[in-house]
DNA sequence: TCGGTCACG
DNA sequence: ACGTACGTGACCGAC
């Protein structure tokens, strides 16, 4: 028997626009709507496996009802732009794919759906009908079945609905849905029902009384309350305009020959190539477009298989390579040592394990050019063999970055489909292989796309020489006293012991105070305390909170201490424990693509939170040590983003200040209360830091009332008073914002990008974020840039000025380096001076360094 | 796997 | 009228 699944195509759309938070391309073209419509319709289609299938679309013509007010207002909130501007887009896939569309002015989907089931019906057909809505539930019966589409944490579900469990559901026969909605009425749907009456009361007339027809005429004497028969009476039109209303039509002027909705061809290669444009790159190999997205227009659909050439050695190799000026590196690791090398050449790849003499031969002739993906592991594994790569040109990884740092997946193979870059072959037996036949191509576009945007410089001077630094950073590690962590969380540990037993006593029961449920449960169910915020999944439990019920109850002082020694026990001592290395050091790795700014990050363990704030957490910093005969060195910058702000914004009096190395948070604080300096009290400089915070993080009062405890009018003021001063930074602030909306990205001084598609969003909160973020990003992001600069000023000079001192850790504004006693003083100059001189902005960059023999003492 | 929490700049 | 400061990563419990 043929097969025939329609999909109600606007209310599925519908469903996954709301379903699927939003996702954007990074030129702000929003997808998510169509990337939830086409995971449903894989579903749909997996599950049914169908053998036509037809995708039915409103076209309602502009009727009357229509350009009443009401009527415009409820359609336009219906669909709003983000979902609108996916509408053709999806259509046009979903034809490039082959789906066969069905519309016809003046039907809305649900009548088409109607019409193909009839026809199916009548054709001894069975009909799968997969819509959003309810109202189809009308059609089920013979051969007839609905499958109810929603779209739950993002994923697609399916609830099946045949005759039976509509009456298990309901109690009534399919049929009868139309009398229940007569009565119940559909506000979504302008369907008015009888005035008073729900879809309790209607599922229980029907369920008793079969129709409206029968109501209707026995309304007299039907066994029902008086109130129910006097709204009955009053809504007997109502009751049977909703039900011609509600009544889907059957016979839309559509072909109803089922032949035709077999699925078409379609141009699989286009669909691919729209899904690459949308970004929408994980559908591709979901839908089986593996192979179509391999082929680039011109090709043929015969690729040959990728020829694999597995060499002994490479010698051979290296006049060829030179001759062509370049190779394009893909290597395989085996722990940091290169197992494999895999070098495309005239069509062919080539394998080899590639020994020493090779690899110096090759990274030591200036004549061939490196390119590679990735190069951090490259270059730690030519570390330990002693080897240095002489003319390296690109590292695709860090390119593709630059040009979009909001990705979260820079793989070789998604960038060529991002980049639309020809792919050699559709041999898929050798990942490795396939990948590594990618990396011209891959190479020459991205340098390309990358000269476009101005971003070369920012590449070559800045991304490419860093990740040779921070591979150093992470082969080289920092000493830890494995020992003194051991003991001080064994400190830990008791106090921890105590104080749980006496939270128990407190509260009057044993519980899990690590479970934000059950601690809300004793906190505010037990205890009666008063709740304050709350979350999504109960009551919230945060620092905040139990700050402000300190005094109500003695429990929740303890939960306060309890909470932060469990913090540094499991996060710090337990996880550093973990990964301290056979060599007694923690090898942090630092990531280079993560950030959105530009910053990087340090995890597995990120060595970029470890406490300092309280001295309790600051302790831990004693066990972070150099070896025997070695000092720490430690040096950060003062204020570096608020002077990087008084650059870009070119602020007359925030420069001034700089300029006369003043406390900018003093100095702030006498503008913002107009008074002198002297007369700054403590709390007043306490506040106006937080309104410098507050500047760089794209400051609103809301916030910074709460942040420090004044009213929301006095934080308006505030920051009034400190835009009034700064005048500079009030129109920069302004520029900055109007800036990005042009161009679609905030930038940083040196060109880093972040695109900001939020700023074109229709909501409000969403809008206001990117607002935030363009004022922020180009600050934080040039602060990011400016000490990577450092960076690799400190590393190359201490490899020039042949020292043993190595850098270790970065902290975003702070930079540690492992120092031979008798380098220390000399490493900390060279510290100093590259970090202050790494740029010449309009105001000085001060940085000061400590040495120690502990992370502790280098940071007093 | 996700949300809540909390550590850092 | 909206909901409310930027950027990270790790751990835990709950689902």
């Amino acid at each position: 028997m043929m097969k025939l699944l329609v999909l109600d195509g606007n209310s599925i759309l519908n469903r996954a626009f709301y379903g699927i938070k939003l996702l954007t391309t990074k030129d702000g073209h929003f997808t998510n709507a169509i990337y939830g419509f086409l995971t449903m319709l894989k579903k749909m289609w997996d599950e049914t496996q169908p053998d036509a299938v037809a995708i039915a679309f409103d076209r309602r013509e502009p009727t009357f009802r229509h350009l009443e007010y009401d009527g415009y207002k409820a359609q336009r909130k219906g669909m709003p732009e983000e979902l609108a501007e996916q509408m053709p887009v999806l259509k046009e896939l979903l034809e490039l794919l082959g789906y066969p569309l069905v519309e016809q002015a003046g039907f809305e989907a649900d009548d088409i759906l109607g019409t193909l089931a009839k026809a199916s019906r009548e054709q001894g057909a069975e009909c799968v009908i997969a819509t959003g809505d309810r109202d189809s539930l009308q059609l089920v019966g013979d051969g007839v079945t609905v499958r109810l589409a929603a779209t739950k944490f993002g994923q697609p579900q399916v609830t099946v609905y045949d005759a039976e469990k509509i009456r298990e559901e309901y109690g009534v026969e399919p049929p009868q849905m139309i009398e229940i909605k007569a009565l119940q009425g559909d506000s979504s749907d302008n369907i008015p029902g009888v005035a008073g009456i729900g879809p309790k009361g209607a599922g229980e007339l029907i369920r008793s009384f079969h129709d409206i027809d029968h109501i209707y005429e026995n309304l007299d004497t039907i066994d029902i309350k008086e109130g129910m028969r006097k709204k009955l009476r009053e809504g007997k039109e109502s009751a049977y305009l909703s039900r011609k209303l509600g009544t889907i039509c059957t016979d839309v002027p559509i072909d109803t020959k089922l032949e035709t909705y077999r699925l078409q061809s379609g141009d699989k290669a286009a669909a691919a190539r729209l899904m690459a444009r949308l970004e929408l790159f994980s559908l591709i190999p979901k839908l089986g477009l593996d192979a179509a997205a391999q082929e680039t227009p011109e090709q043929s659909k015969t690729a040959d298989s990728l020829p694999v050439k597995v060499l002994a050695d490479g010698a051979g190799l290296l006049i060829p390579l030179q001759e062509q000026g370049r190779a394009d590196l893909t290597a395989v690791y085996d722990g940091n040592e290169i197992s494999s090398l895999l070098l495309p050449m005239d069509g062919t790849v080539f394998v080899l394990k590639p020994e020493k003499a090779f690899l110096r031969a090759l990274c030591g002739n200036a004549k061939i050019v490196k390119n590679i993906h990735n190069s951090k592991p490259f270059y730690a594994a030519l570390e330990r063999l002693g080897v240095e790569v002489k003319n390296f040109g690109m590292d695709t990884l860090l390119a593709a970055y630059l040009l979009n740092p909001t990705s979260s997946d820079y793989g070789v193979e998604r960038l060529a489909a991002e980049y639309e870059v020809p792919v050699p072959s559709a041999n898929g037996e050798y990942a490795d292989a396939a990948r590594a036949a990618l990396l011209p191509a891959l190479v020459d576009r991205l340098t390309t796309e990358i000269e476009q945007n101005g971003q070369l410089d920012l590449l070559k001077k800045i991304e490419l020489p860093l990740a040779k630094v921070l591979a150093g950073m992470e082969t080289v590690g920092f000493a830890v006293d494995a020992a003194g962590i051991e003991e001080y969380g064994k400190g830990l540990q008791t106090r921890i012991d105590e104080i749980q037993s006496r939270i128990y006593e407190q509260v009057g029961y044993e519980f899990n105070v690590n479970s934000p449920k059950q601690l809300g449960q004793a906190l505010f169910e037990k205890l009666g305390l008063h709740t304050g915020k709350k979350t999504k999944s109960g009551y919230s439990t945060n620092a905040e909170v139990l700050e402000s019920l300190r005094y109500d109850h003695p429990a929740v002082e303890m939960i306060l201490e309890y909470r932060g020694l469990t913090k540094l026990k499991s996060t710090y001592c337990d996880g550093l424990l973990k990964v301290i290395g056979p060599d007694g050091r923690i090898h942090s790795s630092f990531n280079q693509t993560e950030t959105r700014t530009g910053r990087i990050s340090s995890t597995e363990p990120n060595l970029q939170n470890i406490p300092v704030r309280t001295e309790q957490g600051r302790e831990l910093r004693r066990f972070f040590i150099a070896r025997p005969g070695w000092v720490l060195v430690d040096a950060d910058y003062s204020q570096i983003e608020l002077r990087v702000l008084a650059h870009v914004a070119d602020d007359k009096n925030m420069i001034e200040a700089f300029r006369e190395n003043a406390d900018i948070h003093r100095s702030t604080a006498a503008q913002v209360f107009r008074m002198p300096e002297e007369m700054v009290t403590p709390i007043m400089r306490s506040r106006a830091k937080a309104v410098n915070f507050g500047i760089v993080y794209g400051i609103g009062a809301f916030s910074l009332s709460k942040n420090i405890g004044v009213t929301r009018k006095e934080a308006d003021d505030y920051i009034k008073a400190y835009l009034a001063h700064y005048d500079g930074v009030r129109s920069y602030m302004n520029h900055v914002v109007e800036l990005a909306k042009e161009r679609g990205y905030a930038e940083t001084l040196f060109g880093r990008r972040r695109y900001l598609p939020e700023l074109t969003s229709s909501n409000f909160n969403l809008r206001s974020f990117g607002e935030r973020v363009a004022m922020n990003m180009p600050i934080q992001g040039t602060a990011a840039d400016i000490i990577k600069i450092a960076m690799i000023r400190v590393a190359e000079r201490l490899t020039r000025e042949k020292m043993q001192a190595q850098l270790i850790l970065q902290v975003h504004d702070e930079l540690i380096v492992e120092a031979p006693q008798e380098e220390a003083e000399a490493a900390a100059k060279l510290l100093t001076e590259e970090m202050q001189n790494a740029v010449s902005l309009s105001v000085p960059m001060l940085a000061e360094a400590k040495i120690g023999k502990t992370w502790y003492d280098a940071k007093e």
